[in-house]
DNA sequence: GCAGAAGCCGAGTGAATACTCAGGTTCAAG
DNA sequence: CTTGAACCTGAGTATTCACTCGGCTTCTGC
């Protein structure tokens, strides 16, 4: 039953956590490279991972596909390659952005957050899909995994450190809701044409904030405590 | 640089709008296509679209694929009537839940539906993917923007009661959230264990609750007009 | 300038798989 | 019982596509 994508010929188990098979020497092929892999990127995005072939990839990156197999294992390692680079550029962001510091309200972050992440899936549409998408490859699905948990760790960091009231496994839901909840509607207004895209970016800000004010409510603020539902930490995980 | 899925010989460019090949006039077969559709609704959720395989439907249905091309055309077929069945379930869910009744308020109803759609989606595996994920066939995709599109739809119909004041465009941008918001945060709670998507589910209703607390606030509530950021009007499309 | 390494090419291979069809079986009507 | 339609079967067909390989070209170090 176990179904494996397209590789007629698995050979070894699992290959050395290369994602080159060789490391190029010149600079002729290093920028090929990079070719293949933005050309990668363009297909992925525009017909997707399954229905992009490695013919075309090659053809349209200007090469054939000997060279591109010449330094690339598989298919999945050029996805691989490129979620690499995605990760690597969203964690920086991640880094810069998502930080504690005394002056930084949530009403500031979000938006911060929010708009960093909108102009780095308008730059890289590649990395909608990739990231965001339901993807047969198991390797795949982890990176996307793996960028999500970073983000969650972060954002429970800030959130101990503004609400130490809050217990660890409230704080890892609330963490996990705002994560996905940007993720998944940043996906939504990906697909959108600009002009509505710009409206869709404020709503997320909201429903980030929304979220907040409902889930974590300000124990300053004694206005706005609902008397309606079960305490807010039921159901939380051990 | 169009892709067609795998269909080598299109014949006529769109079959009329019927999804079976042959209308079943005896009992056995009505049954098989049953059970036909039962499996693929499986398999698609174990497996996946892409790798699931006809013949493996047809064999874990307890038939052969002579029969299964017998009645569906061919494999969107398959996935294109299981999302008229969703499509249908849900579209009645919708119906009976989203109502514009006097005493029912956004706290009553959110709850009401989010809990609805959980069970749905928990009793249907197959309803995930085919509804909410990535799909290589437009015409899938077409099925479930459909659905959201009629969630919408309900949920415009009821703000617009609730609230006449808001315009509509503002209107028809928050019944977009909302619907995306529940939608992408039910798929999220779907690939959790057990334990945790009770609270998820919890949170989802805290979500769109805080949503619209944020975005279309209480005309009643003067307590609670944040001053902060631009107006709730501003980027809403024309 | 030469040898060997690195790089490049694309027709070809093999496996996967959507779908067909010729021939057999089961039903229902007369 | 007979007949023809509906139904079923699964080996075979046609196609796609990831990936290979033998031969050619370009570079680099000496």
């Amino acid at each position: 039953m176990a179904v494996v994508a397209r590789r007629p010929k698995p050979a070894t188990a699992t290959p050395p956590a290369t994602v080159l098979r060789r490391q190029p020497r010149q600079a002729r092929s290093q920028e090929r490279i990079e070719r293949i892999l933005d050309t990668a990127e363009q297909v992925f995005a525009e017909i997707g991972y399954d229905a992009a072939t490695t013919n075309l990839i090659a053809v349209e990156a200007g090469t054939s596909i000997g060279s591109l197999y010449e330094f690339f294992p598989n298919k999945e390692a050029l996805a691989s390659a490129l979620a690499d680079r995605y990760l690597a550029a969203i964690g920086r962001l991640y880094e810069t952005l998502i930080v504690d510091e005394p002056g930084v309200t949530p009403e500031v972050m979000v938006p911060r957050v929010v708009g960093a992440l909108d102009a780095f899936y308008r730059d890289h549409p590649g990395a909608v899909p990739l990231l965001n998408g339901r993807f047969t490859s198991p390797e795949l699905a982890s990176a996307g995994a793996n960028l999500q948990r970073a983000m969650v760790r972060r954002i429970d960091a800030v959130i101990a450190s503004k609400r130490p009231d809050l217990s660890p496994p409230r704080r890892l839901l609330v963490s996990e809701v705002i994560a996905e909840l940007a993720r998944s509607l940043l996906v939504l207004s990906d697909q959108m044409p600009l002009h509505q895209r710009k409206a869709m970016i404020h709503q997320i800000e909201l429903a980030v904030l929304g979220y907040l004010r409902e889930s974590v409510p300000d124990p300053d603020d004694h206005l706005h405590t609902g008397a309606d539902g079960p305490a807010v930490d039921a159901n939380i995980p051990s």
